[in-house]
DNA sequence: CGCCATCTTGAGGTCTATCAATTTCAGTGG
DNA sequence: CCACTGAAATTGATAGACCTCAAGATGGCG
């Protein structure tokens, strides 16, 4: 069974906490919220910006170029920190988005600070955190620069999989073609071909919000993609 | 005059730090290290990876693809921590690369225990560099998912003359075409055409190895540029 | 049934990669 | 002083990837 809380589940996973830690981070997670899909949790520029830890359902970080364009810079599910790179800058550079209607857990930005000065072992599991995190954006930067787009969205779904640690054969991907474009950065009607070829080529099958990837290795070696960035415990829980 | 120590002088730039921090950073920060230029600090994959501080030169981390494409991830500059974020995980992600001849020195992966332990300011300081580096490469990933090649150009250019805090017009930059066009995620060739294209458009001067921008202004809003990011202390020292 | 968002498909154009040839330029040695 | 060398930069031509616009198809939902 799981606790109240999902940050201390993550944390679980890695290290062995103490009462006190699990107090402290109880202390710090209580303020549990809904958000409704399309909500923005933080906006651009908000003044000393919270984090959130999310239990339940899908979330983005987003920018806006001048001329109307998005680039989606993280894609957040269920377990995640949100938003946590931005605690210490004095504004926050990015926004944040529910992407379905979500259950978040805001906390307050000094509560970090708290931390810092009463677990090294909390401290040390979030800058864990943050270095996932930071991988996961490095992995993006190639997917973007170098690779085309059929792979790029092959990858895409072959990570999202795994995040999700979805053992099943199908999987419900709650984002549309728009938005995977803009995670992506290519257009929306490049996104639809792209799925068209994976189908094609026999990597891909989907059914409505469903997606199954037919053959796993195959699809990890037709876009290059290596799981150990993810640092995931296990395909197989 | 500027310590011996690089990293402390960056941090005090943050914060008001007391003697015993500084010890321990000075403890920590004593094995200097020459590298020449193409060298490589770190391979992909060495276990307990250690991270580093630069000193003077350029450096950069890398990533290869199977089909012998490389992206770059991080262009290092003098003063900025290297690796931090692969500290924690077992093995590194990414290969650590001197651009130029180099003066770093290696921190052992362990002594972040030490400072999460002993400091909580130093902690502090730490995620705020990691959470900088964090923004360069969401900075990255609009560049090269959302601008066209001259675009990403000038807003890379723009970005390595305020991060080197370079006050004159002009700047060296001692990155061959080919880099650049790793960094960007784009072909050598097309990183010629595109600063050809800048030249032609008055907004850059080249000669030989430097470069200046013409109108930072112009430039700026030419490709998207905002400073915010880089959380600079201010462009004019 | 109609409405709306989303997805698909086609056509034409732009951006960028690739290949190859040429030029530039800083060394280097005669 | 000049020729030679090799790395880097430039330039042209061609092909491929991707975008944009626009029209139609699909599918959930009141």
């Amino acid at each position: 069974m799981s606790t109240q809380s999902c940050i201390i589940d993550r944390f679980e996973e890695l290290a062995v906490l103490s009462e006190g830690d699990k107090r402290l981070l109880e202390g710090l997670e209580k303020d549990l919220r809904q958000y409704s899909a399309g909500q923005v949790l933080r906006s651009i520029g908000e003044k000393n910006p919270a984090f959130y830890t999310l239990r339940s359902g899908w979330a983005c970080s987003v920018r806006l170029l001048p001329d109307g364009q998005r680039q989606i810079l993280e894609i957040f599910v269920d377990g995640q920190i949100m938003g946590l790179a931005e605690v210490g800058s004095d504004q926050a550079l990015t926004e944040l988005v529910a992407l379905t209607d979500i259950e978040a857990c805001p906390f307050p930005a000094d509560s970090l600070q708290q931390v810092f000065e009463e677990s090294s072992l909390l401290t040390q599991l979030l800058f864990m955190s943050m270095a996932r995190d930071q991988a996961l954006l490095m992995e993006r930067i190639m997917n973007i620069g170098r690779r085309k787009g059929v792979e790029r969205l092959a990858h895409f779904l072959l990570e999202l999989k795994i995040r999700k640690r979805c053992q099943e054969d199908s999987m419900e991907l709650p984002l549309n073609q728009s938005i995977i474009g803009d995670a992506l950065g290519m257009s929306s009607v490049h996104v639809s071909r792209s799925m068209s070829s994976l189908r094609k080529l026999g990597l891909l099958r989907t059914n409505g919000s469903h997606f199954s990837i037919v053959d796993m290795d195959e699809t990890a070696n037709f876009c290059g993609f290596c799981p150990k960035y993810l640092n995931a415990r296990s395909t197989r829980h």
